[in-house]
DNA sequence: ATATAGGCTGTGAACGATAACGGGAACGAT
DNA sequence: ATCGTTCCCGTTATCGTTCACAGCCTATAT
């Protein structure tokens, strides 16, 4: 570590014997310098390794090229993956990123976490938090206040707002017409908690799908779960007993299925045979468990890339004094067989 | 949103009628206000919701109470959880962090990502990206330079440098003794990428505890795989050819265990009777893969946090103008025994 | 010779805050 | 009456940059 203090344009000027704004001129390609000048000038750069500091630009040009990111549940890997597409699409539009994490999704109060990120003028706000509960209350209120865009992420569309969302309903009805294709009629449910909004889709999309079928699919031919593995033991358990004959699941996410499947092998019944079962979100080890799970595939990192540019083009637009256009986004989902739903025909490939 | 700027000391000194250095000395708890006119600012602050701004300090005082987290890999289980602990750490320590990610582990130009933070005004910086080839170069060249603190994470312990990570050697050794200690003697290894300093540190850790026990470890008792889930076939499939009888396999994650597993129970190897299988890292499903899956736990969330709190005792001390103890921290892993590895004794609970 | 234009450079203010200092009023002590 | 304190508040400079404007010099047009 150096504790020298970096370079200011200040000392760039008098190195090359020009004022201030000429040094300016020259770090912002700008014409009215005349060769010889901006040459001197660039060799004094090079040499005190000079950098222009963007605070100070921030400051005066009342633009800090700078988003905020509001994210939870770090731990798991949806939320991850979103961030991972964040980061890469900022990066590619000149944006910087001020990350923020909520502990609680649904408690954690949110003005300060606002205020912190337009105390640092931050030009945009993704906000990449779940919806759940009603952890929504703060948009019709607080959101006038907010001098910059935002843009929400996995939150169902509504009027005035910005969203960007994977289309979860749809996901359900791939995967419940998929398990009703393969022949079975008694399909459950094991969903996520269903004060989440994704959950509640999920299960909708299930329900509505067995009934246009013709079927019933009624409270006890589903059980809840909170999204975690350890959490699918008890569900599956119950929903055994209270759905006698069931000869498919559609389990809400992965790591759930992840534990029906060794479950359901404890128990001496054969995955697809006796009972398929299909998962949703497409985690990178999927495709590895025993057997291999189906599940739908939704595109978190394009999800995150989408939010960042609907947010720079927002920006944008409020600095050409445009109106805004508030879009909701959804993005589709797609269907992966594998060999835990494969009863009929094998898997190509 | 509101295109209403915010609020500045100005009109809030303005609408007070007194100077901005008064309102300063309000918001900033300081004496030498009369109560009555300290209410009266109070007043007007909450008024017009005045936020002082971050930016503005941040440049007069020279500290703008952020750190530069450089990460790489969000899409891996590993350096989620780690940034986990780290923005949580940071938010109670009162910090703003600044994230960046490189695309690539080792061939990313370093220099533009440093000068981004840096422009910045960052306090200081957490190098968050694992040491993969030679992507350490840069540390004796360039690391001179910057003029505030960096700690490095996952990274080979250097004089004159500040590191933290998890002691990968310990969790190798942690791991093939137990594996001797379930009675085998042929057991054999499959790593992650051997540019990965992480992975030649369990390799190592592999070998010397065999050889301590009086076996060898040679390289054909050895495939080297690339962390994922798929490339764990081909190293096993390659494993079981070029190690015959081999009673045990340590595998140098749990996503390429996963697939051991899988691979296993395709070619009737019973689990762990015929082959013990342990993993490393622990992530969150391993316990229920079929069987459960015996690793070696370390807390990247506790990594996070270490991080960052070196990195700000690093940052105030430089403030008090002390002299920097730079610290190499290993955090040590633990063994974790489940079903997979159990040949002997049952588990507890 | 004068006007006009264009190329190049510098000056002062501003962004939003704090640091350092100065100074008036009120008070008691000498 | 003078001095020193303490309390309270304001003025000026500063952080590092850009904006708006002014000004000078040279070249070309009238």
């Amino acid at each position: 570590m150096n504790t020298n203090k970096r370079a200011t344009i200040k000392q760039v000027a008098k190195a090359a014997g020009v004022s201030t704004q000429t040094v300016s001129r020259v770090i912002n390609d700008r014409p009215d310098v005349s060769p010889e000048t901006r040459g001197r000038i660039q060799q004094v750069i090079v040499e005190l390794d000079y950098q222009p500091s963007a605070l100070a630009r921030s400051l005066i040009q009342q633009r800090s090229y700078t988003l905020g990111i509001v994210t939870a549940g770090l731990k798991f890997t949806g939320p991850s993956r979103t961030l991972n597409g964040i980061t890469n699409k900022a990066e590619e539009l000149g944006y910087a990123l001020l990350l923020e994490q909520m502990l609680q999704f649904d408690t954690d109060p949110i003005k300060p976490l606002l205020q912190n990120l337009l105390a640092r003028h931050v030009d945009g706000i993704v906000w990449a938090v779940p919806e759940v509960g009603d952890n929504r209350r703060w948009v019709g209120e607080i959101l006038n206040d907010v001098p910059v865009p935002v843009v929400f992420l996995t939150m169902q569309p509504r009027p005035g707002v910005s969203t960007v969302a994977v289309d979860n309903y749809a996901g359900g009805r791939l995967a419940t017409r998929h398990l009703l294709e393969q022949g079975c009629r008694r399909i459950g449910h094991i969903s996520g908690p269903l004060d989440w909004w994704e959950a509640r889709q999920r299960k909708q999309a299930w329900k509505d799908t067995l009934q246009e079928a013709g079927l019933t699919a009624t409270d006890k031919d589903c059980a809840e779960g909170n999204w975690s593995a350890s959490s699918g033991e008890a569900a599956f358990t119950q929903l055994l007993e209270s759905y006698p004959g069931m000869e498919a699941v559609f389990v809400g996410n992965d790591q759930m299925a992840l534990t029906v499947l060794q479950v359901a092998h404890r128990q001496g019944l054969r995955v697809p045979q006796d009972l398929a079962v299909i998962g949703f979100d497409n985690m990178a080890e999927s495709a590895y468990f025993w057997p291999a799970l189906s599940t739908i595939n939704h595109n978190l990192y394009e999800l995150g890339c989408r939010a960042v540019q609907e947010t720079v083009e927002q920006i944008e637009a409020v600095h050409r004094d445009e109106k805004l256009e508030l879009q909701n986004i959804l993005l589709s989902p797609e269907l992966i067989v594998r060999e835990s739903s494969n009863i009929r025909q094998p898997v190509a490939g």
